[in-house]
DNA sequence: GTATTATCTAAGTCT
DNA sequence: TAGATAATAC
């Protein structure tokens, strides 16, 4: 049995019922000679697992470590660890599960509930770093002077703070870039540097000089101060405050450390200092800790992310066990041969062998276009066609780009040719301006000492408030280190000098949020927030608004009271689902459906943790990094051009460059069955249209995995050596740092090329739209394609007008090609070329 | 104090 | 191109 019953992507069972140790299956065998046939049989659970899954699974006291390469089980390993700990009888209580997203946490409570039974799956830690701790932090809060209610600022709301703390302190916006310091301010913080503590740093301090942007330092300071006045977190300080709990209240931490003996830690290579430091206290008492990850793997270091982490996790515990899962059960391998090769040009990773048992598989296509609209059209094309010749569904696709604003071309080719789609991240639902607006109003309910929930509304819909006013309760609110709210809310209101009509607008205003402060103990979360919507003529106002966009403003406000209306109704699904009772004293009995809930719930839910439960039979677009732990039958990987994937920014250090390629790894092994890669010669940036050289990545797959059905671009030495082995000197090695049982740090083989590095004189040149060239072979003009003439279309080849119909710009041209037979084109979208006869 | 228009600048990835 | 901000008129 044991022989037979290790998993393959031809072998697929389904668990039917379960008993103490034995699961009965339902078997699909798959052979390639004789038609699927189906069998039953009992066997112990652990059976479905290779010998180096079962070994990482029964290891179950002290540390240990798993290297997972792409595809090789590390989900099923930790659920199936899981439910062996329940097994041997420990408490769910007791089990502390760290995922991605909270979406992969519900999914692997249901997938141990299914072996543990439902119940008691129920009663696990489990989500992310952020709701874990978020969670924890409500509980514990007033040890740290906050409120439980506190608000959780996401980076807009961080950027507006800093945008008026900026104001304040007198520097100038276009030197401060605001994004720029809220990455220094959120790496701080990352690193547990408070902002005294960033203050008296010299280091810190002489490279904002360097910078010329001395006043960080103080800036930071007043974020901080502005942040605690308003009770409000940002993203970083969740994890932060989750440390100084730990540190600064040791029977918090005895509290927590008995609480989780046994912590499991999923995709550690893209942990920070700040969650390094988490995991390593609270496991210091019992040691049961178990980390999984994959250095190639790691594409998180822009946020703070250290490949440290997995080094020092073995210094940390040196008597850890490390497990090694090579074996790949997703791809096919040609897909594993290729990834393989490609990571092989970073110089920084561990020792491992991914391979696969799976078929060879088709090649890796490459297809070069002239345009980036053109690449989304091909795309679609090809969907369409792998659709219709392998009967596969949309939900088999999926689309991955290195940034969101690529998705428009896709989007719009797609649109075109009735694919329906579904787009992951982006300006989420969550950050639109009218869903922000009611929210504000919502937050200001909950929290009223939230100062950017404040500056939002009060003065939307405008209701005579203006920027005088503002500015003077601003200035109070800073002075007397209170949150705007008290400020106007107590007697201070008065002696405040503004016009008495101004003061009144101000009294109507707090008579409106108290309002809705009462209302919002007798309504649920869905009639409160309608009621919101409604009296603060936010209804009213968009509705008015019969503009394309204020319509779209409108229905965007129905469809969040919808989704709290689901919410209310719903009582299954929850973001978070980790256990409440003791922990969460703040949900008071019959509360768990409140307005509260709701926003602890949204501001930490990825886009990825949002099911669209109506239709799930659709193209996913995404960006890699959202891509991380997914996996399709079909990818395309596309707009692989130099400056853009990689990155231009990555393009001046060897590390960021390693980390491009990486994320390129990250995508080729999302796949199952196949993999496309595309790139345009030109595409529209910043309003401009610019030139683009394929990526270098394409490059550097070897040939023999790969497919060209464009012409190949003739091969550049553009890129030589001229700028090769600059990097050396940054190299980071790994091997110094390694203990014994830690896997060996490849040796960079010699005949392996050196990354290229574009040189600087060869950054994109943008020109004027109006000056666009017009490419002189496919871009013959519609009216002069007639009946009789020979034409060649990019995608289908050559072929023979047989017949024209319709007016423009709706003229249709029907083409027997010579390959690919009759078809019909829309004159304005085909690229015709006509043949010299 | 508010609404409209002109000008600027930005988009790298995410909790 | 589009959203955010500054300048302008009302």
């Amino acid at each position: 049995m044991n022989d037979v019953c290790y998993f393959t992507n031809e072998l697929k069972f389904l668990p039917i019922e379960t008993t103490h140790t034995f699961t009965l299956n339902l078997f699909k065998v798959i052979s390639q000679n004789t038609s699927p046939h189906y069998y039953f049989c009992w066997m112990d659970y652990l059976d479905g697992l290779n010998p180096s899954q079962k070994e990482a699974v029964l290891h179950v006291t002290g540390p240990s470590m798993v290297i997972a390469g792409a595809g090789s089980g590390k989900t099923r390993v930790l659920t199936y660890k899981i439910a062996h700990l329940m097994r041997k009888g420990v408490d769910p209580f007791n089990i502390l599960s760290l995922t991605f997203t909270n979406k992969a946490a519900r999914e692997m409570k249901e997938r141990v509930g299914k072996i543990v039974g439902e119940g008691e799956a129920r009663n696990i830690w489990m989500g992310t770093f952020h709701s874990i701790f978020a969670r924890i932090l409500r509980t514990e809060a007033a040890k740290l002077h906050y409120p439980s209610n506190f608000t959780i600022y996401d980076s807009s709301d961080s950027k507006s703070l800093l945008k008026a703390i900026m104001k304040d302190v007198g520097v100038d916006e276009k030197t401060y870039k605001v994004g720029l310091v809220l990455n220094r301010i959120s790496s701080a913080k990352n690193n547990l540097l408070t902002a005294a503590a960033y203050n008296n740093n010299v280091n810190i301090q002489a490279e904002d000089r360097q910078m010329a942007k001395p006043k960080i330092g103080e800036i930071y300071k007043e974020y901080e101060r502005r942040c605690f006045k308003a009770a409000a977190m940002d993203f970083d300080d969740l994890l932060f405050k989750a440390n100084v709990l730990l540190k600064d209240f040791p029977e918090v931490l005895n509290k927590y450390q008995h609480r989780f003996k046994y912590i499991l830690v999923d995709e550690y290579q893209d942990t920070n200092f700040s969650q390094y430091v988490i995991v390593k206290k609270l496991a210091a008492l019992n040691e049961n800790v178990c980390v999984v990850g994959d250095d190639a793997q790691s594409i998180y270091a822009f946020r703070g992310a250290n490949i440290q982490n997995i080094l020092n996790f073995q210094k940390d515990y040196p008597d850890s066990k490390t497990f090694k899962l090579e074996q790949n059960y997703r791809s096919t391998k040609n897909i594993v041969n290729a990834a393989n090769h490609i990571i092989d040009y970073n110089t920084e990773q561990l020792d491992k062998t991914v391979w696969t048992a799976n078929e060879e598989g088709a090649k890796v296509k490459v297809s070069r276009t002239l345009t980036d609209n053109e690449e989304g059209n091909l795309v679609a094309n090809d969907i369409i066609d792998i659709k219709h010749n392998n009967q596969v569904q949309n939900s088999a696709f999926a689309i991955l780009y290195r940034t969101n604003a690529q998705s428009r071309a896709m989007e719009e080719a797609l649109r075109k040719k009735d694919v329906p789609y579904r787009i992951y991240g982006g300006t989420s639902f969550y950050q639109r301006k009218e869903i922000k607006d009611l929210l504000a109003y919502c937050r200001m309910v909950i929290n009223p000492d939230d100062d950017e929930a404040f500056k939002r509304i009060i003065n939307y819909p405008a209701r005579g408030i203006g920027k005088t006013t503002l500015d003077k309760i601003a200035f109070l609110s800073n002075a007397e280190d209170k949150s705007m709210w008290k400020v106007i809310s107590s007697s201070q209101l008065d002696s405040l000098e503004i016009n008495s009509g101004a003061k009144n607008k101000v009294r109507h205003f707090i008579e409106m949020i108290q309002n809705f402060h009462i209302l919002s103990k007798k309504k649920n979360a869905h009639q409160l927030v309608e009621d919101i919507a409604k009296t603060s003529t936010i209804l009213t106002d968009l509705f008015s608004d019969k503009s394309p966009e204020g319509v779209a403003r409108y229905d965007n406000i129905q469809e969040l009271l919808n989704g709290i209306k689901e919410f209310v109704e719903d009582d299954v699904v929850k973001a978070i689902d980790i256990p409440y009772g003791e922990e969460a004293p703040l949900i008071e009995e019959g509360q768990e459906k409140s307005l509260a809930v709701f926003l602890q719930d949204i501001a930490l839910l990825t886009d990825s943790d949002k099911d669209d439960k109506t239709d799930n039979n659709k193209v996913s677009l995404m960006t890699i990094h959202a891509a991380k732990g997914l996996e399709f039958p079909y990818v395309f990987i596309v707009g692989l051009e130099e400056n853009l994937f990689p990155s231009q920014m990555s393009l001046s250090s060897r590390p960021d460059l390693e980390e491009e390629r990486r994320l390129f790894y990250v995508a080729l092994t999302r796949a199952e069955k196949e993999v496309r890669l595309s790139y345009a010669a030109s595409r529209y940036r910043w309003g401009n249209l610019i030139y683009c050289e394929p990526s270098r990545f394409i490059e550097e797959i070897d040939d023999k995995f790969l497919e060209y059905t464009t012409p190949q671009e003739k091969k550049k030495n553009s890129f030589d050596n001229e700028q090769t082995g600059n990097f050396d000197n940054q190299r980071v090695n790994y091997r110094s740092t390694l203990k014994k049982g830690m896997s060996k740090v490849t040796k960079k083989d010699s005949k392996i090329p050196e990354p290229k590095i574009i040189p600087p004189h060869k950054k994109m040149v943008s020109i004027d739209a109006s000056k666009r060239p017009v490419d002189p072979t496919f871009a013959a003009s519609a009216s002069k394609v007639e009946i009789g003439l020979r034409v060649e279309h990019l995608r289908f080849g050559k072929g023979e007008v047989t017949n024209m119909e319709g007016v423009e710009p709706d003229r249709k041209a029907t083409i027997v090609f010579d390959n690919v037979g009759e078809k019909q084109l829309l004159l304005k979208f085909a690229k015709l070329r006509i043949l010299k006869i």
